[in-house]
DNA sequence: CTTTATTGCGTTATTATTACGCAATAAAAG
DNA sequence: CTTTTATTGCGTAATAATAACGCAATAAAG
């Protein structure tokens, strides 16, 4: 939405388009300095800080509304994305909004349940991009959250205990990364999700016997010691541990 | 609904108190005769059973609405109930619907999504009562479940999913038994749900070494061998499990 | 009183997890 | 060019958890 034009007709027509009383709410998590983030956007007129939204139009699947609004907020495409929690249940969301500044009879003001998923991105990757609505994006270290609108604490709560229940059945941590990386950077990543210390030795032999990281044979020139070694993930390996099921005890 | 009067004005006006687009549906289980089973139902003027559901009122929270359309078809209140997805990707989901029967412009033809709930009852206290717009309700064994009604195969697949991972982090397997059982009863029916053999020795040391479950002192007198003893469960220990996130490997 | 089926309690074997020790090595300092 | 420093990579021992199984106890039926 670029134009004050296209923002008014949203208002008064956009129920024509898209689906009412129903958003999908989106927590998208990046790695950067040894902190995990949050992309947190700040809407013109309200005062304080949501994770990124959007409709369901009227004829679109569900997941490929979430894929395009992930899209539209961070011009990434295909990059993790799972639904986890559909939230109805707080005060905010039983009844009707009252935003001062819409049309008392626009269905903007009509309640709205939200549909949680979250991404997982490469921070580095993301290109936020303001619009008319959204004043700026930051990246929140999730240790930082401030109070947010609407019910989003409560979200994100459940954005981040359904991520980490998630990384003891699927190895999805490494979407977080670049393609390569070093034994250090994917156990500091791992310890900052889970928030524990995790052995040196023992968890990158438990990767390696999962087979779900390859050693690439090249190396990477990091300060007064010696270089580790880059690795990949074996994709192959890591949809046949989803399919079956691993647990990841790390 | 019990008359026609309400059924047309339902089908007329139901929009302006129930929220359109969406639906709450519910897999119910149940345990019976080693058999794991769901319950079904027919609805009157269409070919075939799906899964009982319901609208969300205007102003209610998503859980009471849940809990409300559980009661409402098999008259349980408090019983285990959980959210676990919201559906909207089939090509089911994805359009308006085609109910010939249906007036062309009323809202049940929109489009709707549906948000998955399971809940697991005692099967010997559910009381079905059909009414005006369903002819009847079955217990389905899951192993024997027919092609059922728009997207709800795949509902059950990951209703059954989600109830059988969290079976290992919350040990909600009681909920479908008496208040008092055997240590083979409670043994039979992770057996049937899991879909694997478990060790008769080993199974009660566990529950037993978490403090799940509790000796009675009373025994059952079943047949031609030793008395088996009754257990409860720990509600207590079960909530600290519960918030502890216990991993049950059984 | 004997037979039969099943329960309850134990012990042992196997596997997985956790805790460390130490050599290798790359870059910087002397 | 040698030493220092920080960190990597590989191994092995200690511990804990899981799986496998033997056998006595016992309730009901014949």
């Amino acid at each position: 939405m670029k134009t004050e034009l296209e923002i008014n007709e949203f208002i008064k027509n956009g129920h024509q388009t898209y689906l009412p009383n129903l958003t999908i709410d989106c927590a998208i998590f990046g790695y950067h300095e040894q902190q995990l983030k949050v992309l947190l956007a700040k809407w013109k007129g309200l005062d304080g800080y949501s994770m990124p939204g959007g409709y369901v139009a009227r004829k679109e699947p569900l997941s490929v509304a979430a894929n395009r609004i992930l899209k539209e907020k961070t011009s990434l495409e295909k990059v993790f994305l799972q639904q986890f929690y559909t939230f109805g249940d707080s005060e905010f969301r039983s009844q009707n909004q009252k935003y001062e500044f819409l049309p008392k009879d626009s269905w903007l003001r009509d309640r709205t349940l939200a549909i949680g998923y979250y991404a997982l991105v490469n921070y580095s990757r993301v290109t936020v991009e303001e619009d008319i609505l959204t004043e700026q994006y930051v990246w929140e270290d999730i240790k930082k959250v401030p109070k947010l609108l609407f019910d989003h604490n409560e979200m994100l709560e459940k954005a981040l205990h359904h991520m980490r229940i998630n990384l003891y059945h699927q190895p999805i941590g490494y979407t977080l990364l670049e393609k390569k990386f070093t034994l250090p950077e994917i156990q500091s990543l791992y310890e900052t999700i889970l928030g524990k210390p995790l052995d040196r030795r023992n968890f990158p032999k438990k990767l390696m016997s999962l087979g779900l990281i390859k050693d690439t044979g090249e190396v990477r020139s990091i300060g007064q010691h010696r270089s580790p070694r880059l690795y990949t993930f074996d994709k192959k390996k890591y949809d046949q541990c989803i399919k079956e099921g691993i647990v990841l005890v790390v």
